[in-house]
RNA sequence: GGUCGGGUGGCCGAGCGGUUAGGCAGAGGUCUGCAAAACCUCGUACAGCGGUUCGAAUCCGCUCCCGACCUCCA
């Protein structure tokens, strides 16, 4: 039995609640993935982001997680009907699946990129035609879903008036809807009710993506595969169901009615939604325009930015903002960013060589495990990533403060700074999920580096600035920044 | 128009009844051959107007702005 004292934010009741699983040690996550039409972009890597902390805590408190995050390669329509996947497809000339396959396969880069944490499980919803159909079927024996012309459709208005369950997630009023709804929706003088949305649609002859089924030779609606997949892998009633913000309506709204549609209960005890990404105070979006690539993020290849700045910066300036508000991508933030993600990772490495004699009991030692708890406390409220990392820097000072002397070795006791090396450790990497980039350069560098600053510290001893400072501002201008220390010197990539 | 969420110091961004958030930038200082790095100190803040309270950035009301969803989006 695991303890926590973790508490989430739960979109249904809008409030904190503290997570309880409904299986002691278990916990079932469902996060909606991408849908692999278009390259991925920055926004959708924030809420993957977000969840991989979230999948990655949850790892951490000892709990055996099973995390599915899926591939939608069929069934969400364009405004005039056609399936991304189908124009994907028209436009390159190629097999839907290749479409698919290709973005996805760009996707998984991305987030690896990220160092993102693999999901246990991974469904696409063409893989799951079978099981999509059979919660059609479901649906409709339950009276909740018609059919018309070989499409069927959600009946929300029965749905509404037998169950009272739609529009909680949301917040929407099944009144409002109709008065609301616009009329231009695909055949919307199929649907009895504006707001009903199709689980099975018919195709047209020119579809590419297409099944047979009980009512016609067509695909499934856009919500039903996260239904059928999330049921099928975690059963009809698991912890945890995330995604973007933008996905609680329609998308949430209408999986959660086909879900107690079909098998009577509320799949999930806990709704997490992430918020938006923006860019210039503006959501960043692909159909407007305002957006950035991560590739263009990270070479500097756009108008929005005047460098390009490593996954790992954008990593850490994401975590900087709380995943309930929005975070607001600008260039001076992300330099920011830059310059205070160096910092921790430099404080890392001071922190390897750390030692101290005194054995236990030293002054300063209450107050940095009061931190490092701190740290802990912050994550169990609902992650709060920003106050996890304060903390993180109000280590940082500690830690070069030890290194330059500021603060006595006698001050703080070995095993404390065994506990800070641990603990900065553990949230840094195991659960942020960051990394230290400039680790990658090994080989002879190291070695060369070494020789060096030796032979400037020679130059040095002689007086010889000339040659001393040749050196260092050569280096320089290789971006190797050379940092005279107490204790001789050390050099880091700028 | 409906629903929801915001407006915090130069920028980003936590907090959400009494506590220094933090990062970056800026000012002064320590260290240094000089510089950088590091450390120390400092500054200016809670959109506006009322109200509740011993006490409000935090609660209530009004006003003004902004954003999201309502239509494909993470």
């Amino acid at each position: 039995m695991i303890e926590n004292n973790l508490v989430v934010y739960n979109s249904l009741s809008r409030q904190k609640e503290k997570l309880v699983p409904i299986h002691a040690g278990h916990i079932g996550m469902y996060v909606c993935g991408p849908t692999v039409y278009n390259d991925v972009h920055l926004g959708n890597c924030r809420t993957f982001v977000s969840f991989d902390v979230i999948y990655r805590y949850l790892l951490y408190l000892g709990y055996k997680v099973r995390y599915v995050r899926n591939i939608t390669d069929v069934g969400h329509l364009l405004d005039d009907g056609e399936d991304r996947m189908s124009k994907g497809a028209r436009l390159d000339n190629l097999e839907p699946m290749e479409v698919a396959q290709k973005y996805t396969n760009g996707f998984h880069d991305m987030m690896r990129i990220f160092n993102t944490l693999q999901p246990s499980i991974e469904p696409r919803a063409t893989g799951h035609i079978l099981e999509q159909i059979e919660m059609v079927h479901e649906i409709i024996k339950n009276g909740f879903g018609y059919e018309r012309n070989g499409s069927v459709y959600f009946d929300t208005l029965k749905f509404a008036e037998k169950t009272g369950e739609y529009g909680k997630l949301s917040g929407r009023v099944i009144e409002e809807l109709i008065a609301e709804s616009r009329d231009n929706l695909k055949n919307q003088d199929e649907k009895k009710h504006p707001s009903d949305f199709a689980i099975w649609m018919k195709a047209s002859g020119e579809h590419l993506m297409k099944w047979n089924s009980p009512w016609s030779v067509g695909f499934p609606g856009w919500h039903l595969e996260c239904s059928a997949m999330s049921t099928k892998y975690l059963g009809n009633h698991f912890d945890i169901h995330g995604g973007g913000n933008d996905l609680k309506f329609p998308h949430h709204e209408n999986e959660i009615a086909q879900n107690i549609g079909s098998c009577g209960c509320q799949p999930s005890n806990y709704w997490l939604h992430t918020n938006m990404l923006l860019m210039n105070g503006k959501k960043m979006s692909k159909s407007d325009g305002n957006t950035i690539s991560p590739t263009e993020l990270f070479t500097g290849d756009s108008p929005h930015v005047s460098k390009g700045y490593s996954p790992m910066v954008v990593r850490f300036f994401m975590l900087q903002s709380h995943y309930r508000s929005t975070n607001d991508l600008t260039d001076e933030a992300l330099q920011a960013a830059e310059k205070g993600f160096k910092r921790v990772m430099e404080a890392n490495k001071t922190l390897g060589s750390l030692q101290s004699n005194i054995i236990e009991n030293a002054p300063l030692d209450s107050k940095i495990n009061e931190i490092i708890d701190g740290a802990y406390s912050d994550m169990n409220d609902d992650f709060n990533t920003p106050r996890a990392l304060a903390r993180l820097f109000e280590l940082v000072t500690v830690i070069n403060s030890l290194k330059e002397g500021q603060i006595a070795l006698t001050e703080v006791s070995s095993s404390c700074i065994e506990k800070i090396k641990t603990s900065f450790h553990a949230i840094l990497f195991d659960i942020l999920g960051l990394k230290d980039e400039s680790d990658t350069n090994a080989g002879p560098v190291d070695g060369l580096m070494q020789l060096v600053i030796e032979l400037r510290q020679l130059a040095r001893t002689n007086k010889d600035w000339p040659t001393s400072d040749k050196i260092r501002d050569s280096l320089n201008e290789l971006h190797i920044q050379i940092k005279d220390g107490k204790e001789g010197s050390s050099w880091n990539y700028k």
